[in-house]
Order: structure tokens, then sequence, then C-alpha cells
DNA sequence: CTCGTTTCCGCACGACTGTACGACTACAGG
DNA sequence: CCTGTAGTCGTACAGTCGTGCGGAAACGAG
């Protein structure tokens, strides 16, 4: 057998120019050319592992899932369940550069989502990681998991990561901290 | 002087169709041909009242700033304060088929918006419109506004406007209005 | 009616899109 | 060395994009 190409680390790189490119430029100019040029390929060497435009699209999004797990599942093994419920919903916040991408594409495609088919059960994957995690930190909070309770948890998280994107491109992220700490507060309280 | 266009009528008609094309095919199928192909115009015809294809977004996002403040102008005067804070927080969610269209348009072009500068500050208006309207409604709920509340109801608000859009484009909205009731109780009973 | 301005729109251009195809290259096996 | 295949990529094609331009059409004023 000739030539053999380290499949998995051509998607990742591709993924990863994907992502660059959706950031930087957004989800319109999510092309084949594009990503190709981000990735530093020819259009047709990146259609050799990517068929379809749509396969780029696809391949994105779940790889969002894909590391969105990752990272929860990497967290100290060693922490308290208070401590396990605050740092697994951080990071579900875009508060450093790799997250904040993840997070726009997340939502990107999220809105995408909405009007191509093909995209959205995979969307919901991820939406259904992030679901999970919030329904975890609740438990480990010492709240109960009711459906309210993962509802709003989980609104709560996804609107903070949407404004930390759209209205904090520069400024601080403590305001954040500040709101996940006072919710984990109260449902520590079993109050709410 | 001759044939006078009601621009004001035009400007509704094409916005109305920017707005459908947006619903309907996502952010990536705004174009100028397919706008005018829903408003029943030719596209240079189009032209003669929005310039640009820029123009199309930008009075696009702009009408959704208007039509919300005024559909929160237009909340009964006779409410109580519990009543106001209700009805105003859920004028800012999905719960029919206009208030879909309007939330997938400021959605869709708030992540637009990332990359395009000349959307920027037109989105931040809509966006302080929602954030105005989260601030009043902590007041008249009997809590008080600190900018953690503030911070807090308004990405509750807007995540739970992303998941009714993402997750029940078919299915009931009535746990959102639990969510929003209960953040209510727990503002009146400032325990938060 | 005629006239003049406003509005409409057909056509064209260059740029960019997704994708198909076939030639080319490089390398593992012999 | 040679050979065949996995991988690369240039080229091409049809479609769509935004936009400029210039003429046709409609209608109020006289």
């Amino acid at each position: 057998m000739p030539r053999v190409l380290d499949t998995a680390a051509r998607d990742a790189a591709v993924i990863q120019a994907a992502w660059h490119v959706i950031a930087r430029e957004g989800i319109t100019a999510l092309t084949v050319r594009r990503v190709a040029a981000q990735a530093g390929l020819a259009p047709s060497s990146l259609r050799y592992t990517f068929p379809t435009q749509a396969a780029v699209r696809e391949k994105a999004i779940t790889a969002v899932s894909q590391r969105l797990s990752q990272r929860i599942a990497a967290l100290p093994a060693d922490l308290t369940a208070q401590a396990w419920a605050r740092a697994a919903l951080l990071e579900l916040l875009p508060l450093d550069q790799q997250r904040s991408l993840e997070m726009e594409v997340f939502l990107a495609l999220g809105m995408a989502a909405l009007t191509d088919d093909s995209l959205q059960p995979l969307w919901q994957q991820a939406d259904t990681v992030v679901r999970d995690v919030c329904t975890k930190a609740i438990t480990a909070a010492g709240g109960e998991p009711t459906a309210v309770q993962v509802d709003r948890l989980h609104a709560l998280i996804d609107g903070l990561a949407f404004h930390l994107l759209v209205r904090d491109r520069t400024r601080g992220h403590d305001w954040a901290q500040h709101v996940v700490d006072r919710e984990l507060r109260s449902l520590a309280a079993r109050r709410l």
C-alpha cells in the first residue's frame, strides 16, 4: 500500500480550519474554498476527505459535541460535588479563546440547524451534552433536577454563553461567574 | 409630481419578506434576489429603496428593535406591577408565530453581527431594548435591579428564547412560562 | 392631451459558489 | 529497481451572487 494519510489528523485540521472561518468571517463564509485555504489545502484535496460542503458543516458540529463532553470528562476527579458543579458549568461558558471558538460554532450552527434538517440531529446531540451537564450540576450543587430547574439552568447557561460572545468580546468575564455562583448558592439553599 | 411611492409601506413589506426568508431558509439565504422574490418585486426594483444587500440586513434588525419596543409600549396601562413584569417578559419570548419570527431574526442577526461591524451597533440597539425591559421587570416584580440580577435575568430570557426556537418548534411553551413565573416569584420574595 | 419626474426592471458583468473529472505525484510493497 | 494505488490538485462547468447602467413605463401636474 502506498502513501497513507492520517485521516484523524486531517479531519482535526480541517475542522479547526472550519471553526476559525466561522469565528472570523461568520457562517455565511463557511465555503469549501475558504476552509481549504485556512487549512492550507487545495479545495480539491479537501474534497478527498470531505466530499461535500455539508460534510464540513456536519463534522464541525459533531466535533463540538466531542470536545465538549471530552472537556467535561477531563475535570479533576477529586472535586467536591459543589466544586464539580461550578467547574462543569464554567466549562460550558466561553471564558477563554478555545471555549469561545467552540461556543461560537455551537450557537452559529444551532441557528443554522433551524433551517437545515441534516444539521438538526447533530446539533441536538451537542445540545444534549450541555443539558446533561446542567442536570448533573443541579444534583451536585444540592438541588433537585426537576424539569423546571433543568430548563431554567440550561437556558441561563446558553444565555450567558451568548451574551459573553456578543456583548463582551473584550471586557472581563467576572460578571458571568458571579451569576453562576449566585445560581449555585441558591441551588444549595434549596430555596428555588 | 408623478407617481408617488409609499416608502414606509414598501419598507415594511420588504422587511417582512426579509424576515420570512431568514426564518424559512436561514441567514445564508438572505440574498437580494430571494428577498425580492418573496416581496413580489424584481431585484432591480428592490434596489431602488434598498440599494445594497447590507441595507436589507440593517433595516431588518432595526425593524426588530422597533417592533419590540412598540409591543412593550402597547401593553395595557392598568396592569399591576407584578402583572406588567410578567407580561413584559413574555413579550420577549417567541410564544407565537409573530414573536418567533422576530426572535429568530434577532438571534440570527445577533450571530451575524459578531463578524459584521456595520451590523453590531444596530443589533446592540435591539439588545438594549431587551435589557431595559429586564431591568424594569425586576423592579416591577419587587426585586433590586443590581448588575448581577439584570445580567442573570437577561441571560435567562435570551436563553429561553433560543431554546424555544431550537428545541420546541412544535411542542407546547408552558415550560418556559413556568420558568418565568418561578423567576418572578423568587424576585418578589427578594430571596435571591 | 403633453410633459417631466419617479419608479420599475431587463440585461450584463465579473466574482464566487459547489462539485465532477481526469491527470499527476509520491510512496509502500515487490 | 519497478509497479500500482492512495492521495493531490488543476481545470472546467453550470449556477448564483451583488451590483451598475440605461431605457421603459406609469402617473401627477399643467
